[in-house]
DNA sequence: TATGAATGAGAATTCATTCAT
DNA sequence: TATGAATGAATTCTCATTCAT
């Protein structure tokens, strides 16, 4: 990715985050980035394709994030814990990205081929889910099902831990506390 | 509240979900609810207030919903229950009014004080947590954590439901199983 | 036609004639026509609709004033001097706007459509030249041929005429001139 | 003229008479002409210019085929007939050049030191048509008023044969009938 | 109270031209 | 000489809001 791109990306992270995408004319952007308005659209088609680019961009990095050290070969508590911890930290660590990628993910202004794009990135949880039910491990329900469950749940503990500031020992305990329950109500 | 009022907020629920807050103007909510584009002003003081009235409209609907028949003396278990399944049932009933509630409630749109104002209405659900925790029902947790995790569990089942556009008995049998994953996780 | 809309046209018709149409911003315009930039947009969907506007305007008086006192009766030759008379006059009294129109119908700006619902205005001369080579007046040949080099020689006269800025006699002169020439040419 | 000075030429009548010359940015010309956006500044100083040059180009290429073969000591029928004949050809062999070539003779976009300079390429014709009238061979008329409808006439034949898709034998009788009409006209 | 034409600040986007490499 | 990224003024069009009727 160019020098420029980056830095437009990063200058749209920051302004949406802060007013919103609709309160951000790519005017402010460009100049946010320090470059002239003109050169926003060197790089992104339009205001929709650089909404896209940011949509994209931060996926990305929440996955490598979420997958870093994935034990593909653990079981699959294991498996299931380290996408719980990593998740939430990654929303704790970033809660300005975290927020902005929700956002963005409910508002319609991703494009659907985007959105489409990312949703097969999803494919391992789902699996690891479906082999979970097939085990016994876990109840027996529609994978999409519990996929949809385990999704809220780290979403609840994110918006509990942001609320509340937690760190160090607390959000350790708290990210614990988070999975037992989780984990209680979709096994056996 | 007056004839008018009514229609324009409807007309904006209407046009809103179809079309997005943003590319809603508000000459065409006005035309839309077969009233001139002054009108409009001499009922909402501004577009913000408008979509404020909306979401205060929105919220108060739910709560008659959730709350019309609520079992304020039966077991915690019946009143959570009953809060399950009506919850639901409207997400089910009003797709579109369910997911404009929820696009509005994260979009930084609904000014803080209404957005405040509409806490305190979920209460009554803080209450009859801290009492199942009180009581040693529900795992020792931070109250407003489990709240987090009640809210976060019904919106993947309404998403689910309606994602997967079930009724009549699949739709009773996902309530039902849904109730019970959450159930299990968060009592002892 | 409303007041505002015929300023908006008249003053397009200004400044397109003096700057062209492309260097003539619709600020300008609305300017010019003493409305704001706003109100340009109430009365014209668009620039090109209000290129449109313009030209249809042109056309309308442009006809009016070549029909005015038409001998539907008369002979051919009557007729035909009727128009050749007229034409003339009109471009030669209204220099600006025959040179607009003429500009505009060259130009590909005007939209199909409109074009089209132009063209069945001319069908009456189509019609007189039709009659006048059934008759055995004119030389045998495509009416559709005769009909280009009758206005094609109107053009001509037309732009002599302004070029040398002719009025009075020699206008006159320069009148009944041209249509004889014209005359000698297409008739036996 | 430099290899990329035509080619940039060239690639700008493409484009003007595919889009006209207002929907036509450079960047896309220099595209199409395989040079960088830079590059066509280096050899035109502006997109007037340049536009200017595109003029020229035209009218050269359109002059030397109408002067070829011109007998030059010929009667004076044979000098109108032969250019009758090579500017009609002109015109329907190049259909794209010579429309363009017209569009820009009436839309005030080439310099208009330019247009002067191109007026005098037409001399010849004014000086064949001042012999004409001296000789007792033409009516007595202003020449320059005789030329418009020489040009006049000639463009009226080749916008026939063009809209018409004249070719072979119906297009050679369309340019001597159309010969005819015209001689008949300003000769005696 | 209702109307809807008028307003004009602001938004996204374009593109001729420059200039460092 | 050739390049093409960068520039930013200029353009068309939108729309929340006002206000005279």
């Amino acid at each position: 990715m160019q020098e420029k791109e980056k830095q437009l990306i990063e200058a749209s992270i920051d302004l949406f985050a802060k007013e919103g995408f609709w309160n951000t004319p790519t005017a402010r952007i460009a100049k946010h980035a320090g470059v002239a308005t003109g050169t926003l659209f060197n790089y992104f088609e339009s205001k929709d394709v650089l909404i896209d680019a940011v949509y994209q961009q931060l996926k990305r990095e929440w996955l490598l994030h979420v997958m870093a050290g994935y034990p593909a070969e653990g079981t699959i508590k294991a498996r299931v814990e380290h996408i719980w911890f990593r998740f939430i930290d990654w929303g704790v660590r970033f809660p300005v990205r975290y927020r902005l990628m929700m956002q963005l993910k409910l508002s319609n202004l991703v494009s659907a081929e985007v959105q489409q794009s990312q949703e097969s990135e999803l494919a391992f949880a789902y699996a690891m889910i479906e082999q979970g039910i097939q085990e016994g491990l876990f109840v027996v329900a529609s994978p999409h099902y519990l996929e949809e469950v385990f999704l809220a749940q780290l979403e609840a503990a994110v918006r509990y831990a942001t609320d509340h500031a937690l760190t160090d020992m607390p959000l350790t305990r708290h990210i614990a506390q988070g999975f037992e329950i989780f984990w209680k109500g979709v096994t056996h």
